[in-house]
DNA sequence: GTTGGCACTCTCTTCTATCGAGTGCTAATA
DNA sequence: TATTAGCACTCGATAGAAGAGAGTGCCAAC
């Protein structure tokens, strides 16, 4: 009973790929039409009828077509779909809108999200996970007596800098002693490493009676605090709208407020394998109660130092998984390509798609 | 017949009012007993008809109450409803969110629209005026023979920096060289003024020809750029579908797009006169095809450098003018205490609302 | 100038009838 | 045994009709 066949398979993708693209319920007489396998519609019927008691499709009323149920989505992203390779127009897209709009605003996710919403014309999140960052370099540049720059190089290479400006005056040297200070005490070292002590001894050290080992201590953890800790932007939400599910003004106003929400999102980020790998959450697999009644699609990217990124675009369970995939995992590659550590395949190349799901099968 | 009479006023006050509340046509009965006026509904009737006579008023249908028009609106706008004044608690929210959210992010748009959005529960959008900066300072920092960092800082007090990796090694010496070289010539001068001409000229002096000149001269451009080129933010556009008018999802999803596509919103903005001002513009008084059924309140802040920053906040016609433009006149008031140069009211002191609209003054 | 009374209008809701897509079942067929 | 044609049946969707209710406009009285 846990075998399903080539007929029937075919059926169900039918129905899936037929009902994805007009979201009205499938009859027997569209699918003996656009599955051309030689038979009536009362054969087909016969076999919808089966397919709904296996737990695939279902009705939404007696005389109704069939609507896929998420075990149904499941087996076709699992099994049934045909992997969409991008057009060489599509790829070409993508990577000009990679190389525009990355060249200077390396990590922004907010950017990373509003492309990938763009591409897939539905709401995309873009996260990073938590990840461990150090201090590479530490510099103070003076300005005047009363102000300096602080700039500080992390150690995923990205630069952070404050202005600060003092009520009193400091020397030159008193800023040079301090750069070199905290250049030897501060790098290499994580966040809750920063100790009162360690601020105290620096202090010392530099003959700081002002206190200003501690306005910079408290960059130093201000700043290491702010990119170690995920961060999420969400694009795209009105998207939403055009979905016919989302007519109803109260649910996606529901869904939005959620998305909006931004970062508690995806309960499943942690659990995320490797690169190279997109993940398809169907209905009520979502964790959020929110989301039981749409799908996501994740895929993740090499953020470089250790880091990772995550896209996700949220739709419909009617989605058109096919499409948001291959383009979620070309972006995904791209991204890596530029922003990963790593030797990188070439550019313009199709990656493999691997698709993975949650631990059902759909099978019974 | 361009005079209208107090008991006038005051019932159109009371429609306004109520249908603000209730998002329903007003009827004369609800008149006659929330604007407490000694008189029979059937007067307030008569009343009624000649305000639908005028121009204030309009009726959806013979027997529907009656319903503001944007000249009705405007007429309350200008001289009908009370001057909110915040209540402690809600000046003190607003004070506390902005020293939290503005100690770290100085000028982040972003922060400035969602705290718009969520004091007044409708979408906001913040953007910044067109504005000449300059570089103040320029600075190279030396990282390693192939990477070197380069700092700036802007007439706006902001700084900005890169990182820079090259195929190539330079010598400290060189960076040495560049830096002070640039700092010399590229520092007070506007984008269209750093030409060909100077970069090369900096190129030679400094014994450059590797081409480094180009490609710091590349970044101070896109800073200059950047920084001078007006950016906007919107955020909330979800809070759009908790509007009765905006339950047509088609109608939500137009203005939704037209929001979050951004900047060329608000053609208005050059015009905007100073700060503490608030304006209001109605329905059809919108520049913006899209926005012709809805109302813009706008604030204008200063930004600090010469910018002036510009809070607006989009929602029905049946919009809460009262509490929005109290709400956004203080935001604005607070950050150009915080951001602006110029001498600042003492903090949590209300500043008093001007209330400024378009030409027309709703008389005829 | 104000008020009560009353017929009138128009939307909104509810109910009913009809239509049609699509089914499930049965009996005939290859 | 698998497939097919035929047909009665189900049920949502649509349209029209009837009734309720809110609110008006107007008139005559105060």
């Amino acid at each position: 009973m846990s075998t399903i066949s080539e007929r029937k398979k075919k059926i169900l993708a039918a129905v899936v790929d037929e009902y994805i693209r007009t979201a009205e319920p499938v009859g027997s007489k569209a699918i003996a039409q656009s599955a051309h396998l030689g038979c009536s519609p009362a054969t087909i019927r016969n076999e919808l009828a089966e397919l709904v008691n296996m737990g695939y499709l279902e009705q939404p009323h007696t005389s109704a077509g069939r609507v896929p149920t998420p075990m149904g989505y499941r087996m076709y992203v699992n099994e049934l779909m045909d992997r969409q390779k991008l057009s060489l127009e599509e790829t070409e897209d993508i990577n000009r809108r990679l190389n525009q709009k990355l060249q200077e605003l390396d990590d922004t996710i907010d950017n990373v999200s509003r492309l990938a919403s763009q591409l897939t014309d539905y709401p995309a999140l873009a996260l990073t996970t938590q990840s461990t960052v150090t201090i590479k370099r530490f510099d103070i540049i003076y300005v005047d007596a009363n102000t300096f720059i602080l700039v500080v190089m992390l150690s995923n290479n990205s630069v952070r800098n404050k202005l600060v400006r003092l009520p009193i005056s400091v020397d030159q040297n008193m800023i040079r002693r301090l750069s070199s200070l905290f250049n030897a005490s501060f790098t290499g070292i994580t966040e809750d490493q920063i100790t009162p002590l360690l601020i105290n001894s620096t202090e010392r050290a530099a003959d700081d009676s002002m206190g200003l080992s501690s306005v910079i201590a408290a960059f130093a953890i201000e700043v290491l605090t702010e990119s170690s800790t995920p961060s999420a932007s969400v694009s795209g939400e009105n998207r939403l709208l055009g979905q016919p599910e989302f007519r109803d003004p109260d649910k996606a106003h529901r869904l939005m407020s959620y998305l909006s929400g931004g970062g508690h999102i995806l309960p499943e980020a942690d659990s995320f394998g490797g690169t190279d790998e997109v993940r398809v959450l169907i209905g009520p697999e979502n964790v959020a109660e929110e989301l039981k009644d749409s799908s996501v699609v994740i895929a993740s990217y090499d953020a470089g130092d250790n880091t990772r990124g995550l896209i996700g675009v949220v739709g419909p369970t009617r989605m058109d998984y096919s499409a948001v995939a291959a383009k979620l995992s070309f972006l995904a590659a791209g991204l890596s390509r530029r922003l990963g550590g790593g030797e990188a395949p070439p550019e313009g190349m199709h990656n493999k798609l691997i698709i993975k799901g949650d631990s059902s099968d759909g099978s019974r």
